[in-house]
DNA sequence: TAAGGTGTATTACTCGATTGATACATATTT
DNA sequence: AAATATGTATCAATCGAGTAATACACCTTA
């Protein structure tokens, strides 16, 4: 479990945007548990009340289920988790084309940009 | 003159980006002239104080010149210009590159996705 | 000369999102 | 029963970006 944080977005929002990523990967199963709230707090070295605030977000979206004090689990509706994928993926298009689009770039250029820059540049 | 402005970024840095992507796409030409701050402002219903921060940053990029009282110009310096979309392309991608990546995402199913949706929904 | 336009600098305020402190009920465990 | 861990709710504090108010020097022009 790492997150590597950026400075511009909010914390929790990065928390959940790690959860979605492993959901869409298949990393995170469904059915999985995962760490409490004060657990992730501790490994993350966040507040657990941010903890709290991702994890509840991902209650309210339906990807993850908690009972009582049981560990939360990830969700095993097949609907919702394919849609987590489908949902990152359709977000980072639109906004790419929409930001390309305003600067009238051939798609030509642009898919020859991607090619390069895809498989590349995994480092840093 | 028209910005669609959203309200999630500060309305000077949409305003910037604004004037880029007129640069970029060669709407505005290299020595033309550009609206006073307190015009500006007038036209699009802002603080003129934000116009000025908007100008400060063209400035100090080296996009506009300002001489005295006298109307601001875009610059000449066409390394400048040129730069300026590619610095907007660069970072489209380089962001969208990015956000696929951490999702596993075929290049094909990308490019796909992205021919469908280019030439598509110019309207809304 | 007076008036009105310009760019610019300094300062203050606002405002809201984000984070944190704290408490409570429940459940489990020892 | 006591202790500990859990989820949850409420409230407070922060804190900094963004915006705005104001003033000043300059220039043009009427």
């Amino acid at each position: 479990m790492k997150v590597n944080f950026n400075n511009r977005d909010p914390v929790y929002v990065q928390v959940v945007r790690h959860f979605k990523e492993q959901i869409a990967t298949g990393t995170l199963e469904p059915g999985q548990e995962i760490p409490s709230r004060r657990e992730l707090a501790n490994k993350l070295k966040i507040n657990p009340n941010t903890a709290q605030r991702a994890y509840k977000e991902m209650e309210e979206a339906g990807l993850i289920h908690t009972e009582r004090n049981l560990p939360s689990k990830i969700t095993r509706d097949e609907k919702v988790l394919g849609a987590v994928r489908e949902e990152l993926i359709e977000q980072a298009v639109d906004s790419f084309v929409t930001s390309i689009r305003s600067i009238n770039v051939p798609l030509d250029e642009i898919v020859g940009l991607l090619q390069d820059k895809y498989q590349k540049e995994s480092k840093e």
